[in-house]
DNA sequence: GTAGGGTTAG
């Protein structure tokens, strides 16, 4: 960098020498260094400070060819008295770099200075529509009509493109209406807001009221259309425009991924003339967005080895596909990957990774992530504490909990929900209930749907059924399925078949296709004997065509994903895993273990069938798979769809001991560390 | 030499 030292007196007095001299220089030089060197010679010989100087090389470094935001704002505080012109550069390259907060506090700083002119305001209106500062944009528009601007088209245009993008439609509307001149920007800026607000149909009639229409125009509406899930709509539009552009094709990739048609989001995908990143992004977010974890990985490699660099968006769509699918391997990989490309973790990338690392079984790689993020922010905080929950870790979740309180953080709706699921995993209810009503009271946050579950869910797992119930009744809101859930599972684990059948049945009324229902109501009876209430399950499941949702363990070696399904005999290993398993079969016979069989389905009639299903469990094929070929010294990671059944968490606490490796078991909504025959839930989940 | 409108992202 330059330093800015005192012009010697002599060349003081005689400024202008040089300066046309700069002048034709600074019009035809082109490289960084041959306009830094003349920024140094503008320097020596004072020409720095002249009043056109200074603007010239601040507008160069602000130039989106050069665009060294930095550089450039240390060229602005070297400028006395900056003129108008630089302020106004100065804040269009923080826009121009996403750096809105900036901008915007630039634009406060210049108030006190100079009035702002018809330059400065679209540009500083535009950085609060990108931060949703409805509050600032309104003062700036109040500004606006107060220095004489309130109809200069182009303040109108970006206060009607703030309102909309602020969903504040109404305002948008008004100043539209208000505008006497009108032109296509603030046609489109309007459409926009009634596109985004989802009033497709007054787009449409706005649309026909135009008087032109350009490309804008049209993938406006293609997004609003696609956005509600009107796609045939949307396409109707795209087919009829005449000049396709890029973010038309995009938004109707998009549109198609919304409304799951994967298909036709690849067809466009191929059949686009040109991509850019967004396109890739759109496709990886969607894929994601469904569900298709493989898929979205799949497209994030062909984006890298198609030589394209991946932005936050693409990784966030990454890392969350790792975490779907719990690929830890690959999960390392994207994260060397950006520590090698500099992406900082700071902000959502940061939280995103901590998400990864915790939901793919590596509770100690989220927290050394977290331990790196210097400025850590509240998302920092969340992640952790929620994924030190899943791991069963409360003590740890609940310290991090009232470090972050200490550390000055206001937790918010969701960190509480981290917190009350660690304690429900851990079946802490004083201290749930603690910070249940230290929510409500000290923070006066509304309990959500998914709090009162939380809690719902902790009574039921202590045992509080009564309690539970009554809960469920006086709480604001109508019980959904998964609380429920937990009513009926609470009531199986403690027997206690007159509100298992009461919740059972509400269940059925809010959700009559939940498989798990049946399934657990089948086992409430079964394990107290009342074998025709199972048949009776047994006739209904039938009856409606329901089927116990097929268990599958997933375990991933060398970046390959490995399936198993119940008695699966396709993996290519099949014979050598069927041999582990007499093994392991025989190693815990000698330990004196015992099949629990309370859990198995019905359909099964004898015992020695029940044991011989609970033995082919796909969590134990890959257990013995990763027996076979999980070095030793690794933990074996499991992915299961289901819950671990009671057998199976008996009998891995038991092999964990056996052949001395750590097992990590991640199922539906935790996960298990088994170690040394004993499990991180403490047998309790 | 400076200004307003569209796509991904929780």
């Amino acid at each position: 960098m330059l330093k800015h030292t005192e012009p010697s007196h002599s060349l003081l007095q005689q400024p202008d020498s040089r300066q046309s001299f700069l002048f034709s220089r600074l019009q035809t030089c082109k490289t960084q260094q041959e306009i830094k060197q003349l920024h140094a010679l503008s320097l020596k010989t004072g020409n720095f400070n002249h009043p056109s100087m200074a603007s010239r090389f601040l507008a160069f470094y602000a130039d989106p060819k050069i665009n060294n935001l930095d550089y450039a704002r240390s060229v602005f505080e070297q400028i006395q008295e900056p003129k108008l012109l630089s302020w106004n550069i100065i804040i269009k390259c923080y826009i121009e770099n996403q750096r809105s907060n900036d901008a915007v506090a630039l634009f406060y700083e210049l108030l006190h200075e100079l009035t702002p002119d018809v330059f400065t305001l679209p540009c500083v209106i535009k950085g609060c529509a990108r931060l949703n500062a409805i509050q600032e944009g309104e003062q700036i528009h109040g500004l606006a009509l107060k220095i004489g601007f309130g109809l200069d088209k182009f303040v109108q245009s970006s206060l009607v493109s703030m309102y909309s993008k602020c969903g504040e439609i109404d305002s948008a509307r008004k100043v539209f209406d208000g505008m006497g001149d009108k032109d296509l920007v603030s046609w489109n800026s309007l459409l926009d807001g009634y596109s985004r607000c989802g009033e497709v149909e007054l787009a449409m009639e706005l649309f026909e009221q135009m008087p032109d229409r350009d490309s804008f125009s049209c993938t406006v509406l293609i997004d609003g259309f696609s956005k509600c899930g009107r796609i045939e709509k949307a396409r109707e539009i795209f087919n009829r425009m005449p000049d396709r552009n890029l973010v038309s094709w995009n938004a109707m990739i998009n549109g198609y991924m919304k409304s799951r048609d994967f298909v036709m989001a690849r067809q466009l995908f191929h059949q686009m003339p040109t991509k850019n990143q967004i396109t890739w992004n759109s496709m990886i977010a969607g894929y994601e967005f469904n569900g298709k974890f493989m898929e979205a990985l799949e497209m994030f490699e062909e984006m890298l080895s198609d030589g394209l660099l991946p932005s936050h968006v693409t990784l966030l769509g990454a890392l969350s596909a790792v975490s779907g699918l719990a690929v830890l391997s690959k999960g390392k990989s994207i994260h060397s990957f950006m520590v090698k490309n500099g992406f900082e973790l700071d902000g959502v990338l940061g939280t995103s990774l901590i998400e990864m690392y915790s939901k793919c079984g590596s509770i100690d790689s989220a927290q050394t992530v977290f331990k790196t993020i210097r400025q850590k922010k509240l998302g920092h905080w969340t992640a952790i504490i929620v994924g030190l929950g899943m791991h069963g870790m409360a003590n740890e979740a609940l310290e991090l909990f009232s470090e972050m309180c200490k550390a000055g953080m206001q937790p918010h709706a969701i960190t509480f929900l981290g917190v009350l699921n660690a304690c429900s995993h851990a079946g802490l209810v004083d201290t749930g209930r603690y910070y249940f009503n230290k929510m409500i009271h000290d923070y006066g946050i509304e309990p959500t749907i998914e709090h009162y579950g939380c809690l719902i869910d902790i009574l039921c797992r202590a045992g509080y059924l009564e309690e539970a119930k009554n809960m469920i009744d006086s709480m604001p809101m109508t019980p959904n399925k998964v609380i429920w859930m937990s009513l009926l599972s609470g009531s199986r684990n403690y027997g206690n078949v007159n509100i298992g059948e009461y919740a059972a049945h509400r269940l059925m009324e809010v959700a009559p296709n939940t498989n798990g229902c049946y399934v657990v109501l089948s086992n409430m009876y079964a394990a107290y004997g009342q074998w025709d209430k199972v048949s009776q399950v047994r006739e209904q499941m039938k009856k409606r065509g329901i089927k116990k949702e097929p268990g599958f363990s997933c375990i991933e070696h060398k970046g390959v994903i490995h399936e198993f399904v119940v008695g699966d005999k396709s993996h290519s290993q099949t014979k050598e895993i069927y041999s582990k398993l007499k093994e392991m079969r025989e190693k815990l016979l000698s330990m004196g273990h015992v099949p629990d069989t309370s859990q198995v389905l019905l359909c099964l009639e004898g015992e020695k069938e029940k044991e011989a299903e609970l033995e082919n469990h796909s969590e134990r094929l890959a257990i013995a798979f990763g027996l076979i070929n999980v070095e030793p010294g690794n933990p074996i990671r499991i992915i299961k769809n289901l819950r671990v059944c009671n057998d199976c968490h008996t009998v891995t606490k038991l092999l964990s001991d056996i052949y001395n490796r750590e097992i990590i078991v991640r199922d539906t909504s935790r996960f298990h560390h088994f170690k040394n025959g004993l499990c991180s839930c403490k047998d309790f989940w």
